[in-house]
DNA sequence: GTTTCGGTTCTTTTT
DNA sequence: GAACCGAAAC
């Protein structure tokens, strides 16, 4: 037994009002840094030390990284306690109901979770045999992004298909049509996607008013954090658990809804009291993170968004220096000098752990990356290429996803692609020779595969063969990276040696994912995990040395939540930051304005905001940037100006320079 | 008829 | 780099 909390030592009067109600609905109006999930954890922690069974509450996230974190904090304040609370992501929750339900919407419960690159390579295939592909017909990742806002706000597809595509020569009743059987060959591969999860697990509570019964039964108490970021289906799922007892508490920031784009809508905050009428509302405004010329520039960004409820930080910190603005000439000087800077900062005793460096897309830190590993500055990215998501990780998983769900088709094509001359078309071919349903432990499957194989990978697939030929049912059960270790050692070393130049990386990679699978008990939860969890760096536990001393290079999307002491703002140019997309367009350039928001407000200490004016593409062109309007149209007093664009610096003259 | 190879073009943000 | 397209090779 864990000793009693202090409530009035440990927390400001803001936070304690909230974490001491009883129950029914609350929305708490947590600004930046003023200490959200500190006060989530500390409403956890008193809900089980009033003797609340932590099985009776469900706390949910918007990343893994959130509920991790939260739930080590919680452990730490009640010890073993919160043992048997559900907590996690909209989807891993989801996921979790439908394992168990999942038979009510004609799915068993070993679906297999396809992540964007699956549920691409589909779409490519549907498009392909409705015979639609066409230079101008939308790609894939632009029907998937619209087959999401569909599925996360319930809207016609039709209806946004007709609207994006107005003054395009596409014809709506095609995608609908796309759609129709991009959903019919998931089902019957048994498969979902992300969105399906989110969807049908709404569904099944929707259509099942006893499993819906017996979950809002079971969780009394239902928190949920960053409700600023919840869709549709999202907030209707909590709704739904919630509706009879109400003790539902959410935590948002409007200011901080940055994932419209994906069907987040921050109305869900801004009606909540309609929709719960006694609502009791909590403002947290006190800011513990920030020096106050943070602040302020935080602050007068978002005044810039006329339409958001206004609300101010309050600092409560000492006065610090200025955020400064460097103009520098293009994107190579920026990283030469974010680079010198942070040795300048190391020199002067700062840890490496406490600086990030922040963006808005991927590609802004590139030429960083460059710099900082010529300079042997060691950095952790977490963004870019997920762990799981790489080729290779794929494709030794797609043995494991056989085992589990014999009708995943993506994964059967996936791993007969990996056999000399074969490609789609045969492996397409051999699974309706074997009717859609392919079991690798039975001999006459795999005996069929190997007939219906050209001759020249038929020596491959006996390799493939070997791995299962043998294997003990307990094995799948216990030991899967037993699997994993057949697989390679009898094919896929070989296989990686021929096909990728960085092989020893690739097959540290498989040796990793192998140790990884100790933790689970089942094949199934592996799978889960491994389609939910995005990146293995980013959201476990960093290892003890990374946390010592390495650099931080993140998305602003990633950044959210956390906080550095000192924090760089990369490529703040109108056309990049905001993007192009954004600019001209009222709404998204909004939610662009409260991306700035949240950048700024990571930084306690120390904000540096880079500005350059060229980018230079690989071919050799240059592209011109204005400053990002964002800092334009700040008060100039804001912030110090510091001009290096005119210096000594010469750019490359060969774009080859680039090519890594 | 299929696979493979080589050249070209483009990169928002994520569960 | 990776996704896509057209041409060469099997």
């Amino acid at each position: 037994m864990s000793k009693k909390i202090d409530f009035e030592k440990t927390l400001n009067a803001e936070q304690r009002a909230p974490v001491l109600a009883e129950g029914g609905p609350m929305l708490v109006i947590a600004a930046a840094g003023t200490g959200k999930t500190r006060t989530l954890i500390y409403r956890v922690a008193c809900l089980v030390e009033r003797g609340i069974d932590p099985r009776s509450i469900l706390l949910l996230t918007f990343t893994n990284k959130a509920a991790n974190e939260m739930l080590d904090r919680a452990r730490m304040l009640v010890g073993n306690m919160v043992s048997g609370l559900w907590g996690g992501t909209f989807h891993h929750v989801a996921n979790r109901i439908l394992r168990f339900h999942a038979g009510a919407l004609g799915y068993t419960s070993d679906y297999t979770i396809m992540d964007r690159d699956d549920s691409q390579r589909l779409l490519r295939d549907c498009i392909t045999v409705l015979d639609l592909r066409d230079k101008h017909f939308p790609k894939p990742r632009v029907l998937l992004g619209m087959f999401a806002l569909t599925a996360n706000r319930q809207c016609p597809l039709e209806e946004l298909a007709e609207e994006r595509f107005e003054n395009h020569p596409v014809n709506p009743e095609d995608i609908v049509a796309v759609h129709n059987l991009y959903q019919k060959r998931k089902k019957e591969m048994n498969s979902m996607d992300f969105d399906d999860l989110l969807v049908n697990a709404w569904q099944i509570l929707k259509q099942e008013k006893q499993i819906l019964k017996n979950y809002s039964e079971r969780f009394q108490h239902i928190l949920v954090d960053e409700y600023q970021d919840t869709n549709l289906i999202q907030s209707e799922l909590i709704d739904m658990l919630a509706g009879h007892h109400g003790n539902l508490m959410v935590v948002g920031d409007d200011f901080q809804s940055i994932y419209s784009w994906r069907g987040a809508d921050f109305k869900n905050i801004m009606s909540f009291p309609d929709r719960y009428p006694n609502t009791r509302i909590f403002k947290l405004e006190t800011n513990y993170r920030s020096v106050p010329e943070v602040l302020d520039v935080a602050n007068a960004c978002i005044q810039c968004n006329p339409e958001q409820f206004q609300k101010t930080l309050k600092s409560t910190r000492e006065h610090s220096k200025k955020p400064t603005v460097v103009s520098l000439a293009d994107g190579r000087q920026q990283a030469l000098f974010v680079t010198s800077h942070i040795k300048s900062l190391m020199e002067k005793g700062e840890i490496l752990s406490d600086i990030a460096i922040i963006y808005r897309s991927h590609y802004h830190a590139l030429e960083l990356q460059f710099e900082l590993t010529r300079a042997q500055i060691p950095y952790i990215i977490t963004s870019g290429m997920r762990f799981f998501e790489q080729a290779h990780i794929k494709d030794v998983c797609t043995i494991l996803r056989l085992l589990n769900n014999h009708n995943d088709e993506l994964s059967f094509i996936r791993l007969l692609c990996l056999l000399p001359r074969v490609g789609e078309k045969t492996a397409r071919k051999i699974w309706r020779a074997l009717h859609a349903h392919f079991n690798p432990l039975l001999s006459e499957h795999r005996e069929t595969v190997k007939l219906k194989l050209p001759a020249p990978s038929r020596e491959d697939w006996g390799k493939i063969e070997e791995v299962f030929s043998d294997l003990k049912p307990s094995t799948m059960t216990e030991d899967f990276g037993e699997i994993i270790y057949r697989f390679t050692s009898s094919f896929y070393d070989d296989y990686a040696v021929e096909t990728f130049d960085n092989h020893k990386h690739r097959l540290e990679d498989i040796e990793e994912l192998n140790s990884y699978t100790t933790k689970f008990d089942s094949l199934s939860e592996f799978l889960s995990e491994v389609a939910l969890i995005s990146n293995l760096d980013a959201e476990n536990e960093p290892t003890e040395e990374q946390e010592q001393d390495t650099l931080r290079l993140t998305t602003i999307h990633q950044a959210k939540g956390l906080e550095w002491k000192v924090v760089f703002i990369l490529w703040l140019a109108d056309g990049m930051f905001p993007t192009k997309r954004a600019i001209d367009e009222p709404e998204t350039e909004a939610e662009e304005r409260r991306l700035f928001y949240v950048a700024t407000t990571r930084a306690k200490d120390e904000l540096v905001l880079c500005s350059p004016k060229v980018h230079r593409s690989r071919d050799g062109s240059s592209q011109f940037f204005s400053p990002s309007r964002f800092l334009e149209e700040l008060p100039h007093s804001l912030l110090k100006p510091v001009n290096i664009a005119h210096s000594t610096y010469r750019p490359p003259t060969s774009p080859r320079y680039w090519r890594r």
